[in-house]
DNA sequence: TAGTGGTCTAGACCACGCT
DNA sequence: GCGTGGTCTAGACCACTAG
């Protein structure tokens, strides 16, 4: 009574170009799909914002049937790699846009709408990597590493007191001269210039007090409570690419977490 | 050169008793399906733990097809209100259980993996909600409330201190002497005494400084920062049915948030 | 009107957990 | 061996966008 095969039986191809030898680790076709999407958004073959192929497209060149795709588009969807938009067409994902603006900030007013930050850089330079720095950036300790330290105020309220630390070898070409006259997002910065996209971070926050520099900075007394958040983001490969450390003060804003 | 229909056309019935008015609002057939399953699992037709029936069997009641059950559920695993398991079936999440433990727990230590925590109840007792409480409790001022104070220790070390407000409407015979002998997870016992599922919950956090009494209960000294963590936690139809105001001790741990 | 993502179906086989 | 969730396919129709 049996019948006969109408699918194909598993296997790893997925019409890559150097056979990969049958591996004991099972891996799902739309997994598989889904990494060749992934290295062809990491290639800069589709750039930030650009349109990527349709789902049956894709389906003819992969070989595979549309609902596989589909399945490992939605996974991207869902990680931000990928925008999806109904009758138009899935795009990457990029921060240059008004919604992306505050996608890692979780800094919220405690009244009103989230308003656009003013950006002061306060200090610019090169400098080699302290060892807990050069450790969080998977470099060596002494590597060369962009600094930033800048303010952020909302409503010319200082609000947001931060430094942050690039892997120089990688943002080769940022001079100091182009942050200095840099105003817009960061992330959208380093998307254009260096095609480096911060997929996703890490933070971990604790309670400290404003020492003198701070409070000063900050324009608030001395031994103010304020949130210490230290960010570590990564771009594709789960490779970290900045260390941010930041001063919040929550004197009228709070730091907002959805629990599920 | 048209041919058979193999599938029904878009209508709204889904096996409801009462025939629903085909509402102009369009919704997903699966979203139906997800609101029904959602139900029983309010209505208690399945228990936390428990499992619920196969995806076949489910496909076979709502007369559906079990991919479309399937979607409904994977939704659902993806809040998690329920969870799969490969060959054993989709069961009720529950928060008797140690991964769940920590489920919305959000502080862990500085080195080493997360431990349970010692509870200490400091007090207990009926009182009338405060405005403040009441609105985010979304009762009246001056409604019935059961109001807790306790000490989180973690190797001994005093880490958190938190005052909940809990309606007393929903928690009608939540005596203090049931919480004051009860030592396991304040929504395991919600849950097992008053069928109380806590589903999400919102998170305000701001820096603070430790006053005297709250320094005293913490064995700090007067000023230290603190984290102050406001919590509001929700269960089905986003029914909020807990306020709870934290102190974190983030001298040997961090608020640890995934940003994606 | 054509093209895209979104929904829905029916059926097959695979991986897993238990008996 | 059987039942469960997990994967994959092929094909149809629906909802939305734009030329």
């Amino acid at each position: 009574m049996s019948s006969a095969p109408t699918t194909l039986p598993n296997n790893n191809a997925a019409a890559t170009a150097g056979g990969a030898t049958p591996s004991p680790t099972f891996s799902p076709l739309y997994q598989q799909i889904k990494a060749l999407i992934t290295r062809s958004l990491q290639s800069g073959e589709w750039r930030p914002g650009e349109l990527i192929p349709s789902e049956v497209e894709l389906a003819n060149r992969f070989k595979v049937s549309q609902g596989t795709v589909r399945k490992a588009i939605d996974e991207l969807s869902a990680e931000n790699l990928v925008v999806r938009r109904q009758g138009k067409g899935t795009f990457v994902a990029t921060h240059h846009e008004a919604r992306a603006q505050f996608r890692f900030l979780r800094l919220k007013p405690d009244v009103g709408e989230p308003l656009y930050p003013d950006n002061t850089i306060i200090d610019a330079k090169r400098l080699r990597a302290p060892a807990d720095i050069a450790r969080q950036l998977d470099i060596k300790t002494g590597d060369s590493v962009v600094f930033l330290k800048r303010m952020q105020s909302f409503d010319n309220a200082p609000t947001i007191l931060e430094e942050l630390w690039l892997p120089g070898t990688i943002f080769k070409g940022l001079s100091v001269e182009r942050v200095l006259q840099y105003k817009g997002p960061m992330y959208a910065l380093l998307e254009t210039e260096f095609g480096t996209q911060m997929i996703r971070a890490v933070e971990n926050i604790k309670a400290v007090v404003a020492d003198q520099v701070t409070a000063d900075l900050l324009q608030l007394p001395l031994n103010t409570p304020l949130l210490s958040v230290t960010r570590v983001s990564f771009t594709y490969g789960d490779k970290p690419v900045e260390v941010r450390r930041s001063y919040y003060v929550t004197n009228n804003h709070h730091y907002r977490n959805d629990l599920n």
